[in-house]
DNA sequence: CGAACCGTATTTTTT
DNA sequence: ATACGGTTCG
């Protein structure tokens, strides 16, 4: 019983505190997986099975490194079979296992975002809507809330508040929208992410006995970040606890940062009102942080007004201040960082891996990995653009999909025309129109396609049935031979195998690897397998299965493991950092623009600083710019709202702007001069304009070749009544000149073409003497 | 039908 | 700056 003299009192009593509703208030770094593995290894210890602990978390991340450290408790054997893992991979089990009761059949699809905003993108032209009003991310944004709020597309059009809102957004079609792609899912038998929890809730509400057998499998139910559940996610929890009510949830309100996608902070806050006979167990020390680095943090989330009283405090030492650094520009503040690792680096001889970079949004990524790969500094970027979501990797998933599931139609409008077999837009609309028509999949169409009159010809017609027969060869390959097998001979008879090995670009060669290590995941996912003793053929359906959940960090290798991390603040969630760089601390970029009105959603942002800082264990460090380029165009920034909310206290301001010039003697580069003033104040110049006024060559960012190149004037010498002269539209007048800096905006008339609104940054324009 | 090209929107966070 | 959609041309 040794793990239990490893914790505090608090987190003892947490760990054996066993039966009935418990609720741990696990502050950051107060050990909270910790208590959570060992409450799981004590359960098993005394006698409960594997199977009846259910433990659900938000990332495979998570999952994985619970079932690990629990694996070394009590043995892998008995670890594998917990039913632990993210909340959509459980309900996807369960979902499978139960499809026919909600009508679906066991080998449907699961859309991603991508094939969702697809979905949605198509209807809406379909609808002969305007995709301005109507924008694909926005209304997918609305199906996913009224989702994750257990809303139907029949309560959504009935539901008079959402209509009223639609309305009042002039978009009054929303309802239909929706209604069409839930119909579309089920047709294409798919389920998209929020789905797989809003099926498990119809599912549970509509077969109490399949309900009442998982309320009896499940003896014990673990959530973690319970603060980041939503309403669908909170209900599954709240129907599988009453049977046994041995419901244990972990969390921190002042970690709730996924409100955005419909995470609920009063799910944590009214747990008490919920499970009135609960327990609460608060763990307010924190083991992570330095005394300095706790108390600063406790001092911004303090002005919150929604939040569980708790005091966070630290036994550490008291650790550093928390310094920040000021650049001049985006570039300079990776520059600084850089610097100022490989010299922590050399004085406190510390490895790449203790440092972590971060920042609110993924833009902001580039410019460390050029200032890190300048200075030869290893780093490893986590969540920017998923394996997964690669194209080459998506293109050959949606072979293996449509091998499996002929009704997924966003699989099949992605392959059927790739690799180029002539199949062009044309046809496939046309398929599409009598398939929706129909009310039957794109697949079925085609099979019955002579039989019916259409207005699709001949050649087009056998180029589709050459098709459908490949594919057909596909769906027997899949089901008979070995996963890595079935990927191969389709990879190679379908084309893709021989289009990617063509690309000679080195873009290409990396595309090529890609694929490599795609097969060699399913290679090693079989091998895998048969090494926990499972014998039968493992087929592609089984691979897929695994897939489709997977998102990031989950394909970690082994040589990523001393490197500096580079990440957005909420993929930094759970995880920890001797020196954190925390970077691009401006308003409107940190508090984000998008925030900034709603009081609740600052104090959101709020919360994700307060995550962000309490990352650190021995050194934070918060940096900002005074210039950055925002979609291509100089801005200039204010420091964030939030370093002046750190009690001064635990501070260290950034010295005078004369040193830091002797110390820092990278010179920005600067587009044009027009925010000298604010540099010039600070006693810099700023270089001189290489830029000879004039013509200067464009190169449209639009096309990697630079075929286009054309002599044009820069925006600064177009000016109304100029006789210019453009490529396509020949000669013209200018009527008058608006907006400033990058965005001026000319309406110029043309002879052969009328009156156009150009943009300067991108019309070409020559003005004629 | 497909390549080349132009113009616009994008950037808040992710299972 | 870049990705994507829409248009035009061969």
């Amino acid at each position: 019983m040794h793990y239990l003299e490893e914790l505090s009192p608090v987190q003892r009593e947490a760990v054996i505190t066993t039966e009935g509703p418990s609720l741990i208030i696990a502050g950051a770094g107060s050990g909270k997986t910790r208590v959570l593995t060992y409450r799981i290894a004590h359960l098993l210890q005394n006698g409960a099975t594997p199977w009846s602990v259910l433990a659900l978390t938000f990332t495979n991340k998570a999952a994985k490194e619970m079932k690990e450290r629990i694996a070394k408790i009590v043995g892998e054997k008995t670890s594998a079979q917990l039913w632990m893992g993210t909340f959509h991979s459980i309900f996807l089990r369960i979902l499978r296992a139960e499809a026919e009761h909600i009508g679906f059949q066991k080998n449907f699809t699961i859309y991603d975002t991508a094939d969702s905003k697809n979905l949605v993108s198509s209807i809406i032209k379909e609808l002969k809507l305007d995709n301005q009003i109507y924008k694909p991310n926005d209304v997918f944004g609305r199906i996913s809330s009224a989702k994750n709020n257990l809303i139907t597309p029949a309560a959504y059009a009935a539901n008079t508040q959402l209509q009223t809102i639609d309305r009042q957004q002039r978009k009054p079609a929303i309802a239909q929208i929706y209604a069409m792609y839930a119909q579309r899912c089920k047709k294409a038998s798919a389920m998209d992410f929020d789905d797989l929890l809003l099926n498990t809730n119809i599912l549970f509400r509509d077969f109490p006995d399949v309900l009442a057998k998982y309320q009896a499998k499940f003896r014990f139910i673990l959530v973690d970040e319970y603060q980041d559940t939503n309403y669908s996610q909170y209900l599954i929890v709240k129907k599988l606890a009453a049977g046994h009510n041995n419901v244990c949830v972990v969390g921190d309100d002042a970690q709730s940062i996924y409100s955005f996608r419909g995470a609920k902070i009063e799910n944590i806050l009214n747990f008490k009102s919920d499970y009135p006979t609960y327990k609460m167990f608060k763990l307010e020390q924190n083991y992570r942080s330095t005394q300095t680095i706790v108390n600063a943090a406790n001092s911004v989330i303090e002005k919150n007004r929604k939040q569980i009283k708790k005091v966070s405090f630290s036994a550490n030492d008291e650790g550093e201040k928390i310094r920040v650094l000021r650049a001049f520009t985006d570039q300079e503040e990776g520059f600084i960082v850089a610097a100022d690792i490989i010299d922590t680096i050399h004085r406190e001889r510390a490895e790449y891996q203790e440092f972590a970079i971060l920042y609110r949004t993924n833009a902001q990524s580039r410019i460390f990995e050029e200032s890190l790969r300048k200075r030869n500094i290893p780093y490893k970027v986590y969540g920017s653009l998923s394996f997964y979501q690669r194209k080459e990797i998506k293109d050959i998933l949606a072979y293996f999909r449509l091998s499996l599931n002929p009704s997924d139609d966003e699989a099949l409008k992605r392959i059927i025309n790739y690799p180029a077999r002539g199949i062009g837009d044309t046809t496939l609309s046309r398929l599409e129109a009598i398939a929706n028509a129909k009310e039957q999949s794109i697949w079925q169409t085609i099979e019955t396609i002579e039989r019916e009159p259409s207005d699709i010809k001949g050649p087009a017609i056998k180029k589709v049935k050459d098709f459908i027969n490949m594919m057909k060869g596909f769906t027997s390959i899949v089901v008979t031979a070995e996963a890595y097998e079935a990927a191969y001979a389709i990879a190679n008879q379908s084309g893709v195998l021989r289009d990617l090995r063509d690309e000679k670009s080195q873009e290409g060669l990396t595309r090529f690897q890609n694929f490599e290590e795609l097969l060699n995941s399913i290679k090693e996912f079989t091998d895998s397998q048969k090494g926990e003793g499972i014998t039968e053929i493992i087929t592609l359906a089984d691979y897929m299965e695994n897939v489709s959940l997977l998102t990031d960090a989950d394909t970690e290798k082994p040589e990523d493991r001393n490197k500096v991390s580079i990440m957005t603040i909420h993929s930094s969630k759970g995880l920890e950092f001797n020196y954190t760089y925390l970077a691009g601390l401006e308003e409107d970029l940190f508090p984000s623009k998008m925030t900034s009105t709603s009081p609740d959603e600052l104090e959101e942002e709020r919360r994700l600083f307060y995550v962000a800082i309490t990352r650190a264990a021995k050194r934070a460090t918060i940096s900002f710019a005074q210039m950055r380029y925002k979609w291509g165009t100089a801005t200039n920034c204010v420091p964030s709202r939030f370093i002046g909310e750190i009690d001064p206290m635990w501070v260290e301001m950034p010295e005078d702007a004369a040193m830091r010039q002797e110390s820092f003697g990278s010179s920005p580069s600067f587009s044009n001069g027009n925010q000298s003033s604010s540099y010039q104040a600070k006693g810099f110049t700023p270089p001189a304009q290489k830029q000879p006024l004039g013509f200067k060559k464009v190169s449209t960012a639009t096309t990697s070749s630079n075929s286009g190149n054309f002599e044009a004037t820069p925006p600064e010498k177009i000016f109304a009544g100029a006789k210019v002269m453009h490529e396509r539209f020949g000669t013209g007048k200018v009527l008058n000149v608006e907006g400033d800096g990058q965005n001026r905006k000319a309406t110029v008339f043309f002879q052969s073409a009328g009156q156009k609104q150009l943009l300067l940054k991108f019309a070409r324009l020559k003005v004629m003497e």
